[in-house]
DNA sequence: AAAAATTGTAAGTGATTAATTACTTTTATA
DNA sequence: TATAAAAGTAATTAATCACTTACAATTTTT
């Protein structure tokens, strides 16, 4: 069976969101995942490189759902496009999400990844051509503003995000 | 010593914000506030009584520093005393608020506090004041895009705070 | 089909974990 | 001041941790 390797990877990825990555053992990787204890240290160096791979892999992921919208010239598409990315959470990136959002509280230094960088810098380019003279605050303000309403998605404090989606393209003027 | 229950939980709560809360061992954290281990289990029940008592704390300094501004009428003053409570992040609310950050992402089901429920309600109120027609959907808006925007200042990741706290002003009229 | 490489496991490893024990010292009370 | 309660410790506990070893089964390559 050649697809243990991503059984252990899914299995991990799902514990680590549910119980947290201290708190998840790589016993019970294993168990959930059928296979010996033994086996995730065959394809993985060793637990922290299992986290890394999947960090890098939902990484990717994302790059390639950020380059679908940020080719787009018209602002309004790009800002709807944004808010639809940020705020309709697709299942295959979800835990992706919820692993990075976890991780981000203990590091001292935070550096964004590649997504985030190329994301950013497409936003302000955006608002830059709307004519907003503080395009970097406006990048800034909406990308954590959207950040924080996905945090309260997961968390269960946001019932009606269709609305809530709604408000927010009114207040951009972009539907 | 009496205060030594006290430096056991100042310890702790630095060291679950720097290292989070299952990286912590409560060996670390008896060698680094200079007492047994033991002592910790005599002012504790266990690992998590430790924990939880310093939320209850947290979040009792919390309702106290809610409490001073939401009696505002002036929808104004209340708004940009909102904003400020939450980027102005005071050195004694810094480590509830990033212990209560790091803690939200393995839970199964999502309570708000008391806190949290108050200021929920006192927003909206004053939105519904302002004549808002969708004030619960526009106060959900406000207090996830700032919690967003007080992850960002935790995370390094917003940098101008006071510019950011202006334009944010701006939008909703309030200075 | 033989050899080599990979994938898999069971049974460990020492280190570390949260928590307890048995005991001493300090503080408060009667 | 005698006594009880509280605060403190050093040493130890069983359990669990991430990880390794020695070996077997399977797949791939030649």
């Amino acid at each position: 069976m050649k697809d243990r390797r991503a059984k252990i990877a899914q299995v991990a990825l799902r514990l680590f969101i549910e119980r947290g990555y201290h708190a998840t053992s790589t016993r019970l990787i294993a168990q959930e995942a059928g296979v010996s204890e033994g086996l995730i240290f065959r394809h993985y160096t060793n637990k922290e490189g299992l986290l890394e791979e999947l960090l890098v892999e939902g990484g990717q992921q994302m790059i390639f759902e950020v380059a679908d919208f940020i080719s787009e010239y018209d602002p309004k598409i790009f800002i709807s496009s944004l808010i639809d990315f940020f705020l309709d959470i697709s299942d295959n990136l979800l835990f992706y999400w919820r692993l990075k959002a976890q991780l981000e509280w203990t590091k001292t230094v935070w550096e964004p990844v590649e997504w985030e960088r190329i994301l950013r810098e497409a936003v302000e380019r955006m608002f830059k051509s709307m004519g907003y003279s503080k395009y970097e605050l406006e990048a800034g303000l909406l990308l954590e503003s959207l950040t924080g309403i996905r945090y309260g998605i997961f968390r269960g404090s946001v019932e009606n995000i269709s609305e809530l989606k709604a408000l927010i393209k009114c207040k951009y003027k972009v539907s």
